[in-house]
DNA sequence: ATATTTTGTTAGTCTAATCTAACATTATAT
DNA sequence: ATATAATGTTAGATTAGACTAACAAAATAT
């Protein structure tokens, strides 16, 4: 059994894997707002209990087995997420603090019993999937909204900033998931496109909000 | 805001105080399970956070701050048994571990939501009072089925014990809250009743589960 | 009334998870 | 190629919450 605090760490590796699955001790302290030399210490316990392949200076990666148990810890924290959300009628921008302490709950039972409830889904309310019970995660590959060219017409599938403060924004524009987005233009000296979407015509997004929004070219 | 371990001691004072509010160090640290010097030194920090009322070799005493806040966390946890039996078909035999470790979610608009999609319920699964969002908690007084007599008929509606163990035994006899009683017979020797309820006729009943058992007269 | 048992406290140790200060290694820039 | 900056580690201190051993006070029994 893993500690609270060793839960958030291999979450956090899971999360701030890059594609070859590493991460710096730096990278790692500041995600977690915590000082290098309590990294340093927890990664040689976790690398004791065969959770993270850790080497003096090397960069970090998780064990297949550090991967199994971090891809549990974020299947709880997504599963709540989506109770919260479609169970419990709260915002899409209300549920992360919540999940982040639920997702610590000791109760297989419980989790097995949200998953019933909301019929097994496969993607959380922002457009993450959600792993199985084996810790398996199966991300397809969207692309992002900024890279997308003026003309064409996609589908916004997911949000990369989960932070309350930029779902609120997403709100106020009335930017959820599922929805069909036109690109009408794209400001050249600050990449801001001009889109429209639903009722919402040449609306006005950042290149700050373009590149957190993940979209499927319309088919 | 108080720890994960101050709200358990702080629960435990509440729920072990006797008619005086009273509780002993040695109670207390039978009932948590923690040794008595780990008690009298979280004693010490309550007093010094005005949460219990401590002097060497004295009882202790919950502040009226301190029951409050016991109070709360008591209510965060009846709220979350309600939900989960009404809410996600928990049976009342499955839900005390997991509010055991729910009741510590800091969060109050979760617990609100809780409240409200409940509609705001006075007593959970056990019937035991919910306390409000004050920490306030009306006890009703019942009687024990122990205590009555041969030939009334009353109504089952709390029970004393929460163990998972006695509450299946319960569910094997059928016996749930609401239930009508007749009592037919009481043996001398060992206290145990031979009572009717719902289709069942003549089920004989230990003292042990009698007493834990809280009824009220039919009137 | 005194001895014994039970209850409660003090003093000091331990572990998990954090920190700072100082030092070591690796990466970057001139 | 070497100086500087960034990154990472070691050593030692701190805090919360647990423990044991030893002692002290209160309750109980003879």
């Amino acid at each position: 059994m893993n500690s609270y605090t060793e839960e958030n760490y291999l979450k956090a590796l899971f999360n701030l894997a890059n594609e070859t699955g590493e991460v710096n001790v730096n990278e790692l302290s500041k995600w977690l707002e915590i000082k290098m030399p309590t990294v340093t210490s927890m990664m040689k316990k976790l690398a004791e209990k065969k959770l993270v392949h850790y080497e003096s200076y090397k960069p970090l990666r998780l064990t297949e087995k550090g991967k199994k148990e971090a891809g549990l810890v974020i299947r709880k924290h997504r599963l709540t997420e989506m109770f919260l959300v479609n169970k419990m009628n709260f915002g899409w921008e209300d549920v992360h603090d919540i999940a982040e302490q639920i997702e610590h709950i000791q109760s297989p039972v419980f989790f097995e019993k949200m998953d019933e409830l909301l019929g097994y889904p496969k993607i959380d309310p922002h457009g993450s999937p959600i792993p199985d019970s084996n810790g398996k995660m199966i991300w397809k590959v969207y692309e992002k909204l900024s890279d997308c060219k003026v003309g064409e017409t996609v589908k916004l599938l997911a949000v990369i900033n989960t932070s309350s403060n930029f779902l609120k924004f997403l709100n106020s524009r009335e930017l959820q998931l599922g929805l069909k987005i036109k690109i009408k233009s794209i400001e050249a000296f600050d990449k801001s496109m001009v889109v429209s979407y639903s009722k919402r015509q040449n609306e006005s997004l950042s290149q700050l909000v373009t590149e957190r929004l993940l979209v499927e070219k319309d088919k």
